[in-house]
DNA sequence: AAAAAATGTATCTAAATTGTAACAATTACC
DNA sequence: GGTAATTGTTACAATTTAGATACATTTTTT
């Protein structure tokens, strides 16, 4: 189980990412400012912290020369109007930061972009009711193990960690059967068929005509 | 892969620059007169330029109004001395300017800021209560989406990305179809007619008659 | 090596997109 | 107002793309 740990004074903000990370699999925990934040990381281990820059009582910045001796990967929030001044001391030991206002989706991409870095993928991703045991290759749905095949078992993944983005055709192809493939011929289609017949995803699994394909979770939130 | 093109006549400098840039991942080219940059620029696409004002045979100044041209943003890297006088006519097309001597870790943050700026910029267009996420090839219009083929989406962009400016019907045929495209064909106008009712735009796509169509956001326009 | 499973291809069908042609409406100009 | 040029509208044809099916090929397992 992969451990993020939200700081964010901004409750509605705080629960939106608590909300939509929550969803993607991860489990989450929240503190509403730096002190809480430092009492947290204590006693309990993360595998990475998103970090709004603007906090009562200890600044992101004060937080961030602790986390940095954690080695924990950071994702910060911050501001607009703070990005110039302020970002070139953090940016050393930040993996990543996002402008708020930002797209919940994007900061979901992120997320796995950063975690995918530092190998740690999540190893369990769940979709509704289907749930991906990455590690052993398993799939089930409402508890049912249906059996899937290697490849569709990477497609399904792929779709999965990006739920909600448009995935352009000669991305799948690049990232499952590597660049030179033909983009021209059906294996692409014929598999997504197969993964929506096996798992009842003739809805969610989405075609975007002429792109490529989405894998659609309709009550996700977005700011 | 991110693609950065230093250019910078003096060696150490740019050598400097280009190591550190590597490091961090990206892939640069560099360039080490004006001619040289122009003559790199005609062939390759760059997603940032860093630019050193002081050079020989052109001079920073003359190539930026080549690479407005390109629509990619741009460092300046300047002395103090030429600081006052020679900015001001220059920052409008620049995005971020650093004053040598400068910390190789403060260019590269603005390198980060300026990317994530100018990606953030494009990924997310907007205008009135319509959002085109460029990345996902999605369009809402109040929040709800509205599905829009290739076409459209490309159309909407154009006109979009030049609100307030009237696109001749060649110069859209050219970007859009590509320059052989029959003009007198009512190709153009269909399309305009289904994007004016697909997302309620009758009144914001004009009509410039004999010339062409210019997507006019009445708030912004000022006598 | 044979059998089974997985993966890919060929081909057809269905559906969506895009473009064309004919005509109606509008605009600019006399 | 009348006229010619331009743009808008409609219906539909052509084209492109995705889905379905059967089957061939490759890989894995026995």
């Amino acid at each position: 189980m992969i451990r993020i740990l939200i700081v964010e004074d901004e409750k509605p903000i705080s629960d939106l990412i608590l909300w939509n990370l929550t969803k993607a699999g991860y489990c989450c925990t929240c503190a509403y400012d730096g002190l809480e934040a430092a009492d947290i990381l204590e006693d309990r281990r993360f595998d990475l912290i998103i970090l709004d820059v603007m906090l009562p009582h200890i600044s992101g910045y004060e937080l961030m020369e602790y986390i940095r001796s954690l080695e924990i990967p950071v994702i910060f929030l911050t501001a607009k109007s703070s990005l110039e001044d302020r970002m070139k001391g953090l940016t050393s030991g930040a993996e990543d930061y996002m402008v708020k206002p930002f797209e919940i989706v994007e900061l979901l991409a992120r997320v796995n972009i950063v975690l995918r870095r530092y190998r740690k993928a999540e190893r369990c991703l769940k979709f509704r009711d289907i749930a991906v045991d990455v590690e052993n290759q398993r799939v089930t749905r409402d508890g049912r193990e249906i059996v899937l095949t290697p490849k569709e078992l990477e497609l399904l993944e792929l779709l999965m960690r990006n739920r909600n983005i448009t995935l352009f055709r000669e991305r799948i192809y690049e990232e499952i059967w590597g660049a030179e493939y033909s983009v021209e011929s059906r294996t692409l289609d014929l598999h997504i068929q197969r993964l929506r017949r096996k798992l009842g995803l003739e809805e969610s699994i989405k075609t975007v005509f002429k792109v490529g394909y989405r894998m659609e979770d309709t009550d996700e939130v977005s700011v």
